[in-house]
DNA sequence: GTCTATAACCCGATAGAC
DNA sequence: GTCTATCGGGTTATAGAC
């Protein structure tokens, strides 16, 4: 079985080239001189070249996906079967967080190509996004078991806030950092994960009171 | 001075084509195909592809840019030089949520095209994304005579997040209301501005105090 | 100045020999 | 499984007609 080198070979260099220089600029060509394999292999082995950013982007969601599971698990039985909502939350955006942000310099290979496809989103990616809802749904159930009282729409906008927060947070670190000219310390991952789980909750405990009612035609406001 | 017209009718079919079925998918034959133009005019009057994607993205963000500006203006007007901060948060989010979303046959050619730049954000795009930062200083600035007491990192990650839940909400309406099985109301624009100024304000308000203290080994949460 | 026609090159995918 | 050779198509760039 020489392929599963050759296999092994296409996707290691491939996403090393994809976290470097991005979709866009990397051809097969590119790859399979990095890879020292021809050309043709990549065919062979995955298909097409969508398919094969598709299982690079694959393998590294499930592992996420899998870290997320593990946190909320673990966070529902230290709670006797009800997790507390921040510890939905943390489990929920913690992993990408931890993944994608900190020093730069202890960022892998893997937290770059992660990072690459946060911002580019080419087409087969977002093939599998799509199919994140059902994942998602754990959460949405976990939630509802942490705060029975909630809205489930109240709910679906603190889960889809959560993750905006956090994959903006990911995808606009740098124009963040020249914003603040290096106030906000994208490299302090637990300060960042405990703000956005701080929001998400609040959006939830504090919210519904003091919204304004549904003011079809406010074109500015007027106090 | 013919070539206004062929300029003209390039920039429409490009940004027609672009929404309807994206970036990648487009090419410049299709583009002067449907504008009944020769391919070479695309390069004569642009310069380039990107340089023809940059200047439709630049014309719809300055419009975008000069209603927020208007809106933080009329805010700062009618508070006596100082807005209330969820009078700039509205400022800040409401121009892009309102030009994005909202019933999808009401949704013009323009605001399509910049669901899809929010979405595939191409290279040219991002380069003038980066380019923004001057503008949403003037919102810090606002922000920061409405609450001088706040400390500067906060307002930072205030605008940070309010911006990162309104663009999310754009590039990802369709897998929230998937997830909500239609029971997030993608439609009511005045709804969902208020629910991202409230949880961005809520985000300034009360947050700092029940925040945890940084700590930077915590794996999971031990109650 | 404005546009047509075409050249020269690069891309992903694939048929078929080995 | 691996490789060569090649196809169809997209892109830039430009010579030269109008």
């Amino acid at each position: 079985m020489a392929s599963d080198h050759t296999r092994g070979a296409i996707l290691a260099a491939a996403e090393r080239l994809y976290a470097d220089r991005g979709f866009g600029d990397v051809t097969l060509r590119d790859i399979v001189a990095a890879a020292d394999v021809n050309l043709a292999a990549v065919n062979y082995h995955f298909g097409s070249k969508d398919e094969l950013i598709a299982e690079l982007f694959v393998t590294r969601s499930i592992a996420t996906n899998r870290e997320r599971l593990n946190e909320l698990k673990a966070a529902e039985e230290g709670g006797g079967g009800r997790a507390s909502i921040d510890a939905i939350l943390r489990a929920l955006v913690g992993p990408t967080l931890r993944g994608c942000l900190g020093p730069e310099r202890e960022r892998s290979t893997a937290a770059r190509f992660m990072i690459r496809a946060s911002i580019e989103s080419v087409p087969p990616i977002r093939r599998i996004r799509n199919r994140e809802i059902d994942h998602l749904r754990k959460f949405v159930a976990a939630m509802r078991r942490a705060l029975p009282d909630r809205s489930e729409v109240e709910l679906y906008w603190a889960l889809h806030f959560a993750l905006a927060m956090a994959h903006q947070t990911v995808r606009d670190s740098e124009r963040l950092t020249k914003l603040s000219e290096g106030k906000c310390d994208l490299d302090d991952v637990a300060d960042i994960i405990e703000r956005v789980v701080a929001v998400s909750v609040m959006a939830l405990t504090g919210g519904e009171v003091e919204r304004k009612p549904p003011a079809k035609l406010m074109a500015r406001d007027a106090p």
